[in-house]
RNA sequence: GUGGGCGUAGCUCAGUGGUAGAGCCCCGGGUUGUGAUCCCGGCCGUCGUGGGUUCGAUCCCCAUCGUCCACCCCA
């Protein structure tokens, strides 16, 4: 019988891994709901055309990388590549616009059919945090004020923030132009990627890594010198209130996102710890897509953050409490005392709350329980044999060093007397609750 | 989609043109009932898959799949 194998990109996250991850969840969780933002949950799959509206046809994300099929009802679906779209149009399908104003947030599994790398996958996680009806720039620093406190929160120091306006979409064109007949004037020396982009995305080519094409992205015109007179004060004041907040930032003229919806503010949050994927959290204001997707017109900003590659930061600086063993493990000998354990074990758990308490299962002798109580991390073995069943009693045997000898405790007032023991241990070194 | 590296035990990896090893893990013993150290023993392999060269291939060649890294793009 052959072997069924995962889907490419596609990982399992491990007991042994999947403790950071429930540290950032939760730090998230906390940071997120101390400025007022709200959980919703939508669905991992939508209509096809959504994501084409949202994102645009002709980006990357929508040309080549989307999961989409057919479904039995013949409407065509697509795993959702990004979680932007479908939290907006969560918000006009729920009739949440109306003027008001919503700060919202989700995480959640996406899609994108790339090729796998050191930090991207086929399958990955984002924390996506909506801003809907709010104009700003004052909801733009305090998202990205949110981020900062995020990485405070979660210990990671090895990212940076950089901060863009894009503009008004009226405003992005008129660049765009000057932007083509600068590198039309070039065209000779354009590499092939660039001279692709010229016709679809000409911004994209001032991202362009190759050495060779630095001086013509030097010498073409910025963008953040042909804003609009709103964009620019609207960024001026960002960059203001960033500097108020003492959140350090670099303007980045050459800062342009993937996705077509973006307009005014962008920021990406770059780290040099993890190869050549270096975003880490990313996003921008989307003024014009709402009405796009057919709600009425409502200013909104958003970002997402990439849960694989935070965590990965995560675990370089060393900064997730790691997860706790067991508190109690129950060795026992012969079925009768077996089944006293199991009584034992369950009116422990219940006097304990927050306690971890195993019971030694699947037999074994008294060395190979005592080498699994080891390594279950338990600093407090109870011992239940025969001899203990008969007189009413446990064995209570501290485990790690340094650590009181052996006791005893009757049965019936096991719970109190756990309760001591692992008090007492923990004492010292000031750990347990 | 393009390029390069790597596929040998559950894990980390040695190795040779004559069909394979170590450490860790797991199990048992040394202590008829006391762990983490130590000693002894045991379990574990279609040498990724298919084809070719050869008397003989885990080793050489080709293909294929998987994986990692990079390009592209992005979180």
């Amino acid at each position: 019988m052959t072997q069924i194998q995962p889907i490419r990109g596609m990982n399992d996250v491990l007991p042994s891994e999947v403790w950071r991850w429930q540290f950032l969840e939760a730090t998230v969780r906390e940071v997120l709901a101390s400025y007022g933002f709200d959980e919703m949950r939508v669905p991992v799959v939508e209509q096809t055309d959504l994501f084409k509206r949202a994102i645009g046809e002709y980006t990357d994300v929508v040309e080549k990388e989307m999961y989409s099929f057919v479904d039995q009802g013949g409407e065509t679906l697509t795993l959702r590549p990004e979680a932007t779209a479908g939290m907006v149009r969560a918000a006009i399908s729920n009739g949440m616009l109306r003027g008001a104003r919503h700060k919202l947030w989700c995480v959640g599994p996406m899609f994108r059919h790339e090729r796998p790398q050191k930090g991207r996958f086929r399958q990955f996680h984002q924390v996506d945090v909506e801003a809907i009806g709010f104009a700003g720039p004052d909801i733009d620093a305090e998202l990205i004020a949110l981020t900062s406190a995020l990485w405070q929160r979660l210990g990671v120091t090895r990212v940076a923030l950089q901060v863009n306006s894009l503009g008004t979409a009226e405003s992005r064109r008129g660049y765009r132009e000057l932007l083509v007949q600068h590198f039309r004037a070039h065209y000779e020396r354009l590499d092939a990627d660039s001279r692709r982009r010229l016709e679809g995305n000409p911004l994209r080519i001032l991202d362009s890594k190759n050495p060779d094409m630095q001086d013509i992205v030097a010498s073409a015109p910025v963008l953040t010198d042909h804003l609009d007179p709103e964009s620019r004060s609207h960024f001026e004041t960002l960059c203001a209130m960033l500097t108020d907040l003492g959140i350090p930032y670099r303007v980045n003229p050459r800062l342009v996102r993937g996705l077509d919806y973006y307009s005014r503010t962008v920021f990406e949050w770059v780290t040099d710890a993890l190869g050549s994927q270096d975003a880490v959290c990313s996003g921008g204001r989307y003024d014009g897509l709402i009405p796009q997707l057919g709600g009425e017109p409502t200013p909104a900003i958003g970002f997402a953050m990439g849960v694989e590659r935070v965590v990965a930061l995560i675990e370089l600086a060393g900064s997730a409490p790691p997860p706790r063993g067991a508190d109690v493990y129950l060795v026992t000998q012969g079925e009768a005392p077996l089944r006293a354990a199991m009584r034992l074990a369950d009116e422990l758990r219940r006097a304990l709350p927050g306690r971890r308490i195993e019971l030694n299962l699947g037999g074994g002798n008294f060395k190979a329980q005592f080498r699994r109580a080891d390594r279950s991390g338990a600093p407090l073995a109870l011992v239940l044999g025969e001899d203990e069943l008969a007189r009413g009693v446990v064995q209570v045997k501290p485990l790690r060093e340094g650590a009181p000898p052996q006791g005893e405790a009757p049965i019936a007032a096991a719970a109190a007397a756990v309760s001591e023991w692992l008090a007492r241990l923990a004492g010292p070194r000031g750990e347990g609750s």
